[in-house]
DNA sequence: TTCAACTTGACATGAATCGTATCAGACTCT
DNA sequence: AGAGTCTGATACGATTCATGTCAAGTTGAA
């Protein structure tokens, strides 16, 4: 298990029709707090504990842990401190792993980058809200902000 | 000569008292072309050849030569095919070099970041000419850009 | 013409990185 | 009770990167 061979080069890296495609069935991937269907529901649809995740994920669970070490991802926390994966923690590890196996970036290239998205995605909102009297500013930059996300090349889920 | 050690952390990467200034006496690093002063001065200012581009930046000829072969920089060429490095290109692998020492991304990183770097340069410089007839948000976007340049926190030297 | 300095390409080395793996001891949850 | 998770440490194998060397050929200044 967890079998992710450093095939930096060359491999399309097409999921092996072996492996099971990226959400199997629920019967194996349970969310982490089943328990909740009768309470009233709070929102805890897809948060996951770190072994579930890292199967959906097909990853160790210590890579998962050594990337919040280093402040790539924050997941949340049980009570019991117990890791809880969102899917937006889930995703964000997507992207890390693209940056990481398809990009070839180390892991500080990873945290640079990230760093880079976020200060991006502040600095268009920014832009927009300053622009408010300006529709057609508000257009051009919308447009090219965009265009420059797009030339990231990042990957389909974001 | 050229020992740059990978000290990845902690080395503040100041000059060695030892090692001559960035720009030391021409007696010593005299541009590829001195003969060239009599005749019309053909905007050679500042061009080196490989290895006293090398001592300039403290690296090594073959570190020069990996870059340009991985694309990071572009020196020119002489009739003869030897390499010509503008200050540009100095600045270029100065950048190259804070990427790497001081941040800790690798050579796929350095591509990765230079890459967003130009097409930050790029949109930013469209948003200026689709926007020309709105100074306001003209200075708006210029504004919100810089700061985004500045948050790359980037060497002084750019 | 001589000859140092450059070119290319290939290969080697040492330090660092990264995913994975394991261990011990404590805690959480069903 | 027991499976699973927590932290922290340690270790491994493959890869990366700057550096260095070699051979054979070319360039350019004296």
């Amino acid at each position: 298990m967890y079998q992710r061979p450093r095939t930096r080069v060359g491999t399309t890296n097409q999921p092996t029709s072996q492996t099971p495609p990226p959400r199997p069935a629920s019967a194996d991937l349970a969310p982490a707090k089943p328990a909740a269907e009768d309470e009233a529901v709070i929102e805890v649809q897809g948060v996951y504990i770190i072994s579930v995740a890292a199967r959906i994920l097909d990853m160790h669970p210590q890579t998962l842990r050594k990337y919040e070490r280093l402040g790539l991802i924050n997941p949340g926390r049980t009570i019991g401190m117990l890791r809880l994966y969102s899917i937006e923690d889930i995703k964000k590890v997507r992207l890390i792993r693209y940056l990481s196996d398809e990009l070839g970036l180390n892991l500080a290239g990873v945290q640079f980058a990230l760093a880079a998205f976020d200060n991006l995605s502040v600095i268009k909102q920014r832009m927009g809200s300053r622009l408010e009297g300006f529709p057609a500013a508000q257009q051009v930059v919308h447009e090219e902000m965009d265009l420059l996300f797009e030339s990231l090349n990042l990957p389909v889920d974001g």
